[in-house]
RNA sequence: GGGUCUAUAGCCAAGUGGUAAGGCGUGGGACUGCAACUCCCUGAUGCGUUGGUUCAAAUCCGACUAGGCCCUCCA
């Protein structure tokens, strides 16, 4: 069998994708920071992750897939309040810190549960992790590659060679402070160091402290995905993801702290995720253009047309985000079970082993061609349209429907009273037809249609349809 | 300023040197009391522009143009 090929930010390149363990792989994704609702293109990322981890499975791999919660320590962007994410969100919803993070991610695991994401089987908080942070930091400082400065701990970039590999950047070319609300921290030594640890920064205002060796304070941001994933997933990781704008600082950072602190090398393969922008850009929660989930749901878009929309596209691809195509996606997505449907009222013939193997033989390459979504859902396509029995594609279907998670054979449930409701007014309907009736036919017609039933007609007879 | 990525029909998108898949939409037809659903037919002499390599390029190389993302908040 060939290996999968995957996009390594690492290389740049196309490469094949080969486990540390043979069966065994061990997968990283950065989590949310929970300070607010995630936003739909926070999920895309999420999705594509969980597209990797399905169709890394059905290749017949182990995926161990760890995620963490960052409920701590993420500097806060927002001007001039001086506060961190956490901290700032929490004042605003008087609360405390600790509950806003269980409340987002509470919200978080919903929204992905919504859209069939398969929740990590590790997922940790940053919280959680405090003595790995203390010990990964006290073995920098030993070695050297870390500095105590003005009471707070900094990783010093100058001794770490690679650096700049990842992001593919040059020292000397990047400017500084780009952003407004970015000031120069005059402890470092070199100006891309960046904090592990903090006992006095601008954003002291913090509910959250600990004791450590360099007094109390917390934790920098980088060092929380380092820990969380060598505590989990042992010393060799074989793929990390995350969005693409994580490269630098975040990913880069991370390689440094991690790669020092074990003196080999830590992760082999840097899966990014684009991302989702509208017309004028990126989305983004600081931006103030992003949409959660629930917006969409209000707007009558099911999540799962959300999962079918981002499906089409592929993970290295920015994806636009228009109503436009999201009523693409949602007239294309009935259809498709539309489609199924009228194959599971008709169930006939032997499954037909030739073909399965086939197709999906033709699913795995295009999961195995950089993790081609929009090619996988062709060979969904190209089953539906072949010659063979109803059975076979239905057990397809259900094959890959592991991967996609698409709902592609989920019925949608009916209230029974509802039903009677609707079958009576069909009956009423049918009766007024036969007498050429048709203002009160079409009457009853609309009347179901604003209740978002769908009727149809059909040789055999009336049926209906419900949407959303 | 530097890095990095992208550019195929209205939208999403396949294509990895051999003469442009697929999905949705649009238009036409069948069906229908009219619709909806379904079924059939329908679209790029063309792949951002421009040079080059080659018998052959959307595919390789160069230049240019446009756009995204990053340069210590973000997925």
């Amino acid at each position: 069998m060939s290996n999968m090929r995957i996009y390594n930010t690492l290389t740049k390149k196309v490469e094949d994708f080969i486990p540390y363990n043979k069966n065994e792989v061990t997968m990283y994704t950065c989590g949310p920071t929970v300070y607010y609702y995630a936003h739909i293109g926070n999920l895309r990322t999420y999705i594509s992750e969980d597209i990797l981890e399905k169709g890394l499975k059905y290749l017949g791999y182990n995926v161990k897939r760890c995620m963490n919660i960052t409920d701590v320590g993420h500097l806060a962007g927002d001007s001039d309040t001086g506060e961190d994410k956490m901290v700032s969100a929490a004042k605003k919803e008087k609360k405390s810190v600790l509950d806003i993070a269980k409340f987002y991610t509470d919200a978080f695991f919903e929204d992905m549960a919504k859209l069939n994401i398969k929740k990590p089987e590790i997922i940790s908080p940053a919280t959680k992790n405090i003595p790995k942070y203390i010990e990964m930091i006290t073995k920098l400082l030993k070695e050297g590659y870390a500095y105590i400065a003005g009471g707070n701990v900094y990783f010093d970039t100058s001794k770490y060679q690679d650096y700049y590999k990842l992001s593919g950047r040059n020292k000397d070319e990047l400017m500084l402070a780009v952003r407004e609300d970015v000031s120069i921290d005059k402890n470092k030594k070199n100006p891309f160091d960046f904090g592990l640890w903090f006992t006095d920064s601008k954003f002291n205002d913090q509910e959250l402290k600990w004791e450590s060796p360099w007094g109390v304070g917390y934790p920098g941001w980088h060092i929380e995905c380092s820990a969380i994933a060598l505590t989990y997933l042992g010393e060799h990781l074989d793929i990390h993801c995350g969005g693409i704008d994580n490269i630098f600082p975040h990913h880069t950072n991370e390689i440094a702290q991690s790669e020092c602190y074990l003196g080999h090398k830590w992760c082999n393969y840097w899966v990014h995720m684009e991302f989702l922008n509208d017309k004028s850009g990126k989305m983004s929660k600081s931006k103030g253009t992003s949409k959660d989930l629930r917006s969409l749901i209000d707007k009558g878009y099911a999540p799962i047309v959300y999962r079918f929309f981002c499906l089409q596209s592929h993970y290295r691809k920015t994806l636009v985000y228009s109503l436009e195509g999201l009523d693409t996606a949602t007239s294309a997505y009935n259809k498709l079970k539309r489609r199924i449907k009228k194959l599971k009222e008709n169930k006939e013939g032997d499954l037909d082993s030739k073909v399965i193997t086939k197709y999906q033989e033709k699913f795995k390459e295009a999961f195995k061609n950089d993790m081609n979504t929009s090619l996988m859902l062709t060979t969904l396509y190209d089953v539906l349209k072949d010659e063979t029995n109803n059975n076979t594609k239905l057990y397809l279907i259900e094959d890959f429907d592991q991967v996609l998670s698409l709902d592609l054979l989920k019925d949608e449930e009916i209230d029974k009273d509802f039903e009677k409701y609707i079958n009576e007014k069909i009956k009423e309907r049918n009766i007024a037809k036969q007498n050429k009736d048709y203002q009160k036919a079409d009457q009853i017609r609309n009347e179901l249609l604003s209740k978002n039933v769908i009727i149809k007609d059909t040789r055999e007879g009336t049926t209906f349809e419900i949407t959303k």
